[in-house]
DNA sequence: ATACCTGCAAAGTCTTTGCCTTAGG
DNA sequence: CCTAAGGCAAAGACTTTGCAGGTAT
């Protein structure tokens, strides 16, 4: 396998972070599922349920997001975002990771094709999608 | 312009909305910002903060949501997503919007060429995207 | 030895609901 | 008139923090 716990730990250990049985217990976790996981996902899964307190998954996914080795997906403000759909129009969005500040962006969106193979690959049906790009914005920087 | 206040208003009523003062300020709101906005967004803006309730507007956002007037972006969970950041490895997300469930795509994502575009066009750095496709799954439909 | 981590419990923040009143159709 | 919508206040859900004690280095 590509990307072992250990490659992973020793990611950590670069980063100034120490080993822990947490940080490998939630590690191993985060590698076995393929797919994104919430704190109550992480801290109720059998392999940390007993093994560690929520608050502790919570502040080690804080510090691996510090140091770049865990994303948490999504708008990055605690509250949820409405948007009117407009018939016609479809928008991706730029956002500033720093000051949180939303953009629209006009450009034709590339992904239309992909969303019809899904469609017929995957069985889906009412797919449509969301694009967001983030990064630090010139002021910011 | 080719969104009128007044077409959408139209919208919701053939929806079955009633016409009331709260809705059309709620979507004025929502016209006039060309972005996404929370619900304190709404709650506090200066048309809606002395007019209605933070319960009615959490109450019509809802409701325009299940006319498919309005969307909220993100996942569809209350919880924040987490997924590990593997070298070489970049996930989209293909989401089911009635049982939530998300697996990750293989396919190759078409979205690099804009992002370097946007990169250059707007000054962002360190960018990155994310993009998800919701629909109904084969066992949901 | 000491700076970093952990667990527990409490506080915060945003969302959601109950109940009664108001008003649109 | 009848039922959807609104206001207020309280309850929920998930996240975040303070503090005292434990542990990796």
């Amino acid at each position: 396998m590509q990307h072992s716990t250990e490659s992973i730990i020793q990611r950590c250990r670069d980063a100034g972070l120490r080993r822990t049985k947490a940080l490998e217990l939630l590690l191993e976790t985060m590698l076995e599922s393929h797919s994104p996981m919430t704190l109550a996902d992480l801290a109720e899964h059998p392999n940390l349920a007993e093994q560690c307190d929520r608050a502790t998954v919570f502040r080690l996914l804080q510090r691996l997001m510090d140091k770049a080795i865990v994303r948490r997906l999504g708008l990055h403000e605690r509250a949820a975002y409405f948007t009117l759909l407009l018939e016609g129009r479809h928008q991706d969005f730029l956002i500033c990771s720093d000051c949180g500040k939303i953009e629209a962006i006009d450009a034709p969106c590339p992904v239309h094709k992909l969303e019809k193979e899904l469609a017929t690959k995957t069985g889906f049906t009412k797919l449509y999608h969301e694009l967001e790009f983030f990064g630090i914005c010139p002021k910011c920087s």
